[in-house]
DNA sequence: TCGATTGTCTAGCAGTGCTAGGATCAAGTC
DNA sequence: GACTTGATCCTAGCACTGCTAGACAATCGA
């Protein structure tokens, strides 16, 4: 019984080293230089080992993004929960989702970018994806305006902030001016 | 004289072919099927070829972008100049924008999503890149609004329909009611 | 016709994700 | 305490990747 126990949380604790260690990696060297034999070494086990935690490196992708999701929902509902009125809200929130996008690019692009296995807008999103999204969509909704359906607006709006996180990162927009074009997208998409 | 030019134009169109077959290969399966081994097969001459036309695969993938961007900007010339007022051509834009994303994804990739060494917001942007900037601001700019820089808010319109874009295609968004994306983003981000 | 140059290919390197099969070690039983 | 059993882990290897050195053949200028 106990020892089942031990062996099933050293398991557990096992597991989340893989996960932090990825991470760490892809955001020290990329998640190019994510490969199964690099993680292994770091976590002192061999190849197979991460195997018999995850189906594949797809899989562990999946679970950075995961974490990513959480900790995203948290910054935005600390943001917004600490801003007064609707439009402050939303401006919280749309430099708080860049913020964070700015400080974990890899967790950002496990998200966002690259191929985690996860489903996303269908019923079997696994829930910190879900919650992520409900996070946006608690301060978007009430400046989506008349007859506008909350959940397309925060869609929208969403999209709008990716696009602005992916191309500045990407080097396709000049990192000047970020903080005006931010201002801009909350001026004129959030109705006051 | 004469043998020589024959020859750098058979080697110009080989150039052509690999790009051609690279970009082909990409669309029907993917980015991840185009390995040099394949493509080299595809075009009839063995690896180390391609290495005597690009530098590596990254460079081809570039040039693939280069072609993209050029197709792009005639799309989004020919849709705007068929429409009647700023406010037309600005949805002419975007679904003539969304549209080449969604029909042409790999060549979008190139462009956006892949590494293919190409310098962006940079004064030695290739000249199509450019070019394609610019056929969004001749009609994005007149939207802008007074006092909103025209550049700034290209920029910020162009990113907002590269989020719909990206996350749409990667099962982020549901396809479902696109077309209501768009018009809101017409409707709110330019000035009528 | 002969050397030189250009063009192309074969073969190989170091790296990738992933897995089969054997060794090892701890748990439970007599 | 010795023994079997089963889980756990590692070594070694597969088929693939991007890329390149060096051998070979075709073509050119003299």
């Amino acid at each position: 019984m106990s020892v089942q126990e031990r062996k099933q949380r050293e398991r557990a604790d096992r597991e989340r080293l893989i996960v932090a260690t990825a991470r760490e990696l892809a955001e020290q060297q990329g998640w190019d230089a994510v490969t199964t034999r690099r993680l292994a070494e770091r976590i002192e086990y061999s190849q197979p080992v991460l195997y018999s935690h995850f189906r594949g490196k797809r899989e562990i992708i999946g679970a950075v993004a995961l974490e990513g999701a959480a900790e995203m929902a948290a910054a935005v509902r600390a943001a917004t929960s600490a801003a007064d009125g609707p439009r402050a809200r939303v401006t919280a929130l749309a430099r708080a989702y860049l913020d964070y996008a700015e400080r974990n690019p890899a967790v950002y692009d496990a998200m966002f970018q690259l191929d985690g296995g996860l489903a996303f807008a269908h019923e079997d999103t696994p829930e910190p994806l879900k919650d992520a999204f409900a996070a946006l969509l608690e301060s978007l909704g009430e400046v989506a305006g008349d007859g506008v359906h909350p959940g397309l607006f925060t869609e929208t709006f969403w999209a709008a902030l990716h696009g602005l996180a992916t191309l500045t990162r990407a080097g396709r927009l000049p990192p000047e001016h970020a903080e005006w074009r931010v201002e801009l997208l909350v001026d004129r998409l959030a109705l006051v």
